[in-house]
DNA sequence: GCGATATGCATAAAAGGAGG
DNA sequence: CCTCCTTTTATGCATATCGC
């Protein structure tokens, strides 16, 4: 079942429910906001660091160009609904209403967990998005827009007044897998391998190229590339250094190889890139 | 002993690198 | 770009280790 409301660039609203094992497809980041309410069922959710347990209720907020990735957690079985909006929604608010929306994204916990009251406001809201956008009463347009700042503002007014409830690293080996993301995100540029990471953090090489697919849902070597185009990305869109620079300041030492990764991940090569943006 | 966690090996698959 | 060879990573299966 799905009901979905906008244009995926611009707001965008998109209600799913899924009983089938699902794997998310592509586009592991993107330049727009997105959020996430969890209606029911489990999943779990990688962003940016961690991977964190997600149930009916929960929240989650992806800021632009965060690397995250969805994965399953028991049974199929789930429904949520998926706002996205890119900056320019937000241009319509003066500079201090933007930090204060814009707050729920900049917590180190990229899922909030509300407690009784609050979330009972958030799920009423949500609810009624749904309703409007499955059934389409006259007017229905003007309710996504409302509704994305009423939720942002909800859960920035709770952020202020509360610490969120931390959410625990499942076992210790999500909190080492969380380090080692940690540790690449820091030092993309330089040269990893699988083997000399393992030595550093003393586990076996096999367990951790299973355990880091399994706990951050990305294969090892992917994530890496992931992270290396992505950076090259930024710097062809906000510098003009020329392209085989960039390609070595993000940590590939073979411009061809860089060509290839670059255009299987942005589906463009380097070049169209930069002229599209 | 049992289940969960961790490792090793063999081999397939994919990526990296160099040259045409 | 494409092709070919090398290196690295992914994974099924077997086995070891730990905590209880």
């Amino acid at each position: 079942m799905l009901y979905r409301f906008g244009d995926i660039d611009k707001l965008y609203v998109e209600y799913v429910k899924r009983a089938s094992p699902y794997t998310m497809e592509a586009d592991h980041y993107h330049p727009y906001y997105e959020m996430y309410y969890m209606l029911s069922g489990q999943r779990i959710y990688f962003v940016g660091d961690r991977s964190y347990p997600v149930e009916q209720g929960d929240l989650v907020f992806i800021a632009p160009d965060e690397l995250h990735q969805t994965m399953h957690a028991g049974e199929p079985e789930h429904d949520r609904l998926i706002m996205h909006f890119g900056p320019w929604y937000l241009s319509r608010f003066a500079p201090a209403e933007q930090e204060l929306l814009l707050s729920p994204f900049r917590q180190a916990s990229k899922v909030i967990r509300l407690p009784r009251q609050e979330h009972w406001q958030i799920d009423q809201l949500l609810r009624r998005l749904l309703a409007e956008i499955r059934d389409k009463p006259p007017g229905y347009e003007l309710t996504p827009g409302l509704a994305v700042t009423e939720l942002l503002l909800g859960v920035a007014r709770y952020l202020q007044q509360h610490e969120p409830v931390p959410i625990y690293h499942d076992t210790p080996l999500h909190a080492k897998i969380s380090e080692i993301v940690r540790h690449i995100n820091a030092h993309f540029a330089e040269p990893i391998t699988l083997a000399a990471l393992s030595e550093q953090f003393y586990i076996s090489p096999y367990y951790l190229s299973r355990k880091f697919k399994e706990i951050t849902g990305f294969p090892f070597t992917d994530y890496i590339l992931l992270t290396r185009v992505k950076e090259a990305q930024r710097l062809l869109r906000e510098t003009d250094r020329n392209i085989s620079d960039i390609a070595a300041e993000v940590g590939f030492d073979n411009f061809s190889h860089f060509g290839k990764t670059f255009k299987r991940i942005a589906k463009l090569s380097p070049r169209d890139y930069r002229k599209r943006t």
